[in-house]
DNA sequence: CAAGGACAATTCGTATACAATCTTGTAACA
DNA sequence: TGTTACAAGATTGTATACGAATTGTCCTTG
């Protein structure tokens, strides 16, 4: 399967070409690979990943639509700028989310979305104990992502998975510091979603998200 | 310029092909000329435009995007099913975010905002006075687009941009009956926003889509 | 008669080729 | 010197053609 192409594309497994494209390119553009503004020359990239414009464009298609290149009719497509302002829009529209998610997943949660949680919880605390911070990273997104599965509100859920790599690439440079009172205040949230309190875990979830942004603020990146 | 198929799609003014087609496509899908997961077949809709598959191929990514249409490899592109639940979700998604508009707004509003703001809102005043219904979708919508532009967060607009297709499309068959209250509802926006109380404003559209959405659960649609 | 496999038909995926458009540099002109 | 016209180069837009995957059908086989 994919015949052309499997070398060049490193992705894992990415069901067709357009999307292994993507994501390549999408790393590179949060890895901050490509300089905001850059041009995505199609020829370029289609020749770098060995095959004809058309995934390429394809790819660029969909990263327009998660925001991270513009397309200009006949110009071609560019990197977007992420300046401060547009940071804090981005985690703006995350704290008018996440806060709802919070609430239907303590009302909707199954058996086995708090066993996820409470699995992505435990090792949270585990790895900030022993001050592993590189794998926090990684245990955050679990925790937020099967949060979002258990709201039970899938276009939300897609939403937000499409905002996930924009915030990434917003948080890109600072990992959060204060990893302890981060997971603190997951654990508040677990709760409460645990509870089936709708009404706390929303709360617990604006307090985070308010502190991940302030903390932001704090520490600036560009 | 567009040399190949000016005339069979009709869309007033679109800069490029796809984006033509995708408009035409949405509109349609909204109207409900399509069944909810009926396929559409890219060759069909390509001889149907006068195009060649790709730049069908373009629009239905965007649809894709926008979550009109399923894109499943190797199968095609299908209509997405809006049903009972997607629709509430959908609502939700704009229950969290339109109140952070109001709230931006009344803080950053500019001038020419407010002038279209007001001018909007007189029209719409003065349709519901004189029980011209048809009008009212159209200024509700411009309403609506001026506050996201007086938000000052483009990511913001741009994400609500893209909802209101999907909304418009939840809402298509009950306008809303209640148009002399919605738009009483308006005027409170609007005075909280020219007023520049940012938590009033914020609390105004809350409750105004709450309404909207209170409306829509006592008069489902299917 | 049910289960499995070969095959055909349909549809998507993409490589290639060429047309349309935009940008840039240059030269003629006021 | 500043401005416009134009031509060349680069890049995107899309039509065509063919390869690949999926699905359904019909035949075989137990």
């Amino acid at each position: 399967m994919r015949p052309h192409l499997t070398p060049p594309i490193t992705d894992g497994e990415a069901r067709t070409t357009p999307l292994a494209i993507a994501q390549v390119l999408r790393a590179r553009i949060i890895g901050g690979n490509y300089a905001p503004g850059e041009q995505l020359v199609e020829d370029r990239l289609a020749k770098h990943f060995g095959v004809s414009r058309i995934p390429v464009r394809e790819a660029l298609r969909m990263l327009e639509a998660e925001g991270f290149v513009e397309l200009v009719p006949y110009r071609g497509a560019f990197v977007a700028e992420v300046d401060r302002d547009s940071a804090d829009h981005t985690l703006e529209i995350r704290a008018g989310l996440e806060p709802i998610a919070a609430r239907r997943a303590a009302i909707f949660r199954s058996e086995d979305d708090l066993e996820v949680l409470r699995d992505a919880q435990a090792r949270g605390d585990h790895a900030t104990a022993r001050e592993q911070y590189e794998l926090l990273p990684s245990l955050n997104s679990v925790f937020h992502s099967a949060l979002w599965s258990a709201s039970a509100n899938n276009e939300l859920k897609n939403l937000l998975d499409q905002l996930k790599f924009k915030i990434a690439w917003v948080y890109s440079l600072n990992v959060r510091k204060n990893a302890k009172e981060s997971w603190q205040e997951h654990k508040r949230i677990l709760d409460a979603v645990e509870a089936g309190d709708d009404i706390a875990a929303e709360q617990a979830m604006r307090d985070h998200i308010d502190a991940a942004i302030e903390i932001h603020r704090r520490y600036p990146r560009r």
